[in-house]
DNA sequence: GCCAACGTTGGC
DNA sequence: GCCAACGTTGGC
């Protein structure tokens, strides 16, 4: 049984219009610069976990399609790239602290908006929801995942 | 642009 | 190992 997640993307960055367009619908989930995101990427991800692809810092945050994880985890090649917003000088390849996954498009769907989420009781237990809460990667339960496919069907 | 919450850094 | 200062996130 496989495990889902819900992971944050600034769509001016990588919007799900931009995964789609992308070959493969595939992007490396580059530039998590958080250790509990990493970990979870490291530790706990399998290749065909769901994600829930969500909009963050934007007009409308929400979740915005389904996706999977499509690799293990690897090193992130932006940390040793000094041009890169994502550059960090403390790492290094022997020793690469930061980490991707790659991430496949399954489909796009309605805007589930972040306000709606918050006003769906059954989604009340979602990390995301929680007061506070930034984390870029966060687990879903089976439960919320279901729950969030209801809200998304017609 | 504001600001609350949180994570990281670094001096001691 | 504490903790204040600082930077970042991300909704509003």
């Amino acid at each position: 049984m496989s495990q889902f997640w819900l992971m944050k993307s600034e769509p001016e960055e990588c919007s799900i219009d931009d995964l789609a367009r992308l070959p493969g619908q595939t992007v490396p989930w580059i530039g998590v610069r958080n250790y509990q995101a990493r970990n979870f990427m490291r530790d706990a991800m399998r290749i065909g976990d769901g994600v829930l692809f969500y909009h963050s810092s934007c007009a409308v945050p929400g979740v915005a399609g389904l996706a999977e994880v499509a690799s293990a985890a690897y090193p992130d090649a932006s940390q040793f790239d000094p041009a890169s917003p994502y550059f960090d000088p403390k790492s290094s390849t022997e020793a690469p602290r930061w980490l991707n996954v790659d991430v496949k498009l399954q489909r796009k769907t309605r805007l589930l908006s972040l306000s709606e989420m918050r006003a769906a009781p059954q989604l009340a237990t979602m990390l995301l929801l929680k007061p506070g809460s930034r984390l870029s990667i966060t687990p879903v339960t089976p439960t919320e995942w279901q729950a969030v496919l209801d809200l998304l069907t017609p």
